[in-house]
DNA sequence: AGTTCTGCTAGAATCGTTTCGAGTGTGATC
DNA sequence: GATCACACTCGAAACGATTCTAGCAGAACT
């Protein structure tokens, strides 16, 4: 490691002289700063940001927040954030937070002098965890209800999918291609995402005049294993929908397979919709109808939310993200 | 933020009493420690690592380096990094690197003071960068040549998929299915696994006598829509298989629709594979025979190979991963 | 000639830690 | 009573940077 007193020594002058060369700061005597730089380079020297940063009272590093970093969504997520963050001088520390590590987070967030904070499937994050979050350093939620200013939580940016539009867009489909027995597959119990589909969702039915029985909501936690499961146990209860509208993809694979093994027919007899439109979606059988939203646009939204928040603009902004109904075959109106 | 002055003022006592104590290092009268950590505690005191790695003189944080970050496969080996990370006091920096963004790799290895780096994909990024990354410090390298000592390059060790036994299983199998019409759908040109499976491919045919007309190698690049389109043009050029060895999971879905709209059937008429059981080889039509390799462990591994050369342990380990054939319908063997 | 201004440079303090070396007071030993 | 070990504590120097303050030339003014 080269440092700045290296360069100093070799080239017969005080650090400070070296600093300010390096840095541009015009004080320095032209000729003497070209040395210096040419002997920079020649030394191979790079900063010490560890340095640096701690004189200068930032990190210039995000953190993102998830619990599920497998998930190709956040995959996705991530390569947003990162491109846009190839324009800004940060960089990105990926943690893993549950309920089960609170206190690593706790502590991450303390010691590592982080800038900001981006945190994915926040719904799932503790409350005090946030605020403590909130309090020191500016904050993206992602899916997660957008009225936290009620804790008062400031220097927060909220950021939701408008599953509103895509479920009500959804289900009117439905309804105008004739389906009247719907079967709602819901997902974890508490998202945020899960609780304003569904709500969407019945708010169509109610306004169509179709009834719907709260017991043919059945509860998944937005795998497909469960979406099997409890696809297989309510046909097993003789609930035989005409339409099953999924909280997600994932379960949606798991409806299908089961409904296949009761030789029902997709979409003739029961039609089938999911939301995310993930990878597989497009090769199922049958393909299935679902709504897709930008995820590495809503990751380069989250940095640039940040980065204004960072400047103090644009505090408690709420964004929503657009979404796209994806129509295939399983809906039966494609 | 507190720090330990105020806690030093706070105690009465000087700050390095409070750093004794705060390290547990058993130099302070106990009561006085107690007394100290309690206040400490009081006062919400947590420790700046950013001052603290700079004494020290090591970040405690590890980079990751791909050029895909939103692959679902990246996801899982993610996951599998940061499980095995908790156990020890290390924290992840993530960056994309490519050909194109050289200079910030670069800039980021010198300047983040990474103790150690995972290069992910790491086949698409330039060998003078490796020469520099393993000066700086150990690296884990994922699907590269193994032979890297070639090049004087020491503190890395390297993490494979065992391509050639995998491919062997596989064609093996298709073989003994009696298929005599091979046509091997390849990856990127360059790319280690590619090659890999490619050579242990043709040895097979070799050794079952079967005739393997190069001109039925067709080049993709890993992505399904080449696959489709490279399928397309195959079978337009009058190459009509009976086996489409495909060299990942992606462009053999491609395939599988450009046989499906040529109204070939999978596996009657041509049997498919793939390679990496994506999440969505299970859901295709028919489901695809695949490679598994357990990406989350690589991930595990990967972190315990570095930790171990951190220690100056198993330098220039190559790590080799296992796989297992997953048979499903659309070999026709299943 | 004396003063002020300007351009450049050096020194020192600082960020929040760790840790070495030196210093204190106490009790035990010679 | 002097010596010494011991337990404890403190001050100060680092780590590698930034930046304030002050100083020193020489030029330009009165």
């Amino acid at each position: 490691m080269t440092t700045i007193k290296d360069i100093a020594k070799r080239a017969g002058v005080s650090i400070s002289t070296v600093s300010y060369s390096l840095n541009g700061i015009p004080k320095v005597n032209p000729e003497k700063r070209d040395r210096i730089l040419a002997l920079a380079k020649e030394m191979g020297y790079y900063p010490n940001k560890q340095a640096r940063n701690l004189k200068m009272g930032s990190s210039r590093r995000i953190g993102v927040f998830t619990n599920e970093l497998g998930s190709s969504c956040l995959g996705a997520i991530m390569r947003g954030i990162q491109e846009a963050l190839s324009g800004y001088d940060y960089d990105v520390l990926v943690a893993t937070v549950s309920r089960n590590n609170k206190d690593r987070a706790y502590r991450l967030l303390r010691e590592k002098w982080l800038d900001g904070a981006i945190m994915h499937n926040s719904a799932d994050i503790d409350l005090d965890l946030l605020q403590t979050a909130g309090e020191i350093c500016p904050l993206v939620l992602m899916d997660r209800e957008p009225n936290l200013d009620v804790l008062g939580i400031s220097n927060i940016c909220t950021m939701t999918i408008d599953n509103e539009f895509a479920t009500k867009e959804l289900t009117e489909r439905l309804v105008a291609n004739g389906r009247k027995k719907f079967l709602f597959l819901g997902g974890t119990h508490g998202s945020y995402d899960n609780l304003m589909r569904f709500e969407a969702f019945r708010k169509v039915l109610q306004g169509a005049g179709i009834l719907f029985d709260p017991s043919w909501y059945v509860e998944g936690n937005f795998t497909e294993a469960l979406g099997y499961s409890q696809m297989v146990a309510a046909l097993g209860q003789g609930k035989v929908p005409d339409a099953v509208v999924s909280a997600n993809d994932e379960m949606a694979i798991g409806a299908l397979l089961a409904l296949a093994e009761r030789g029902l027919r997709v979409p003739q007899d029961v039609a089938v919709t999911g939301f995310d439109d993930n990878e597989f979606a497009r090769h199922c059988a049958p393909p299935l109808t679902t709504v897709f939203y930008d995820r590495v646009g809503m990751g380069a939204k989250s940095v640039h939310a940040l980065m204004d928040m960072l400047q103090g603009k644009n505090e408690n902004h709420q964004i929503l993200i657009p979404t796209q109904l994806v129509l295939r075959s399983s809906c039966g109106t494609a």
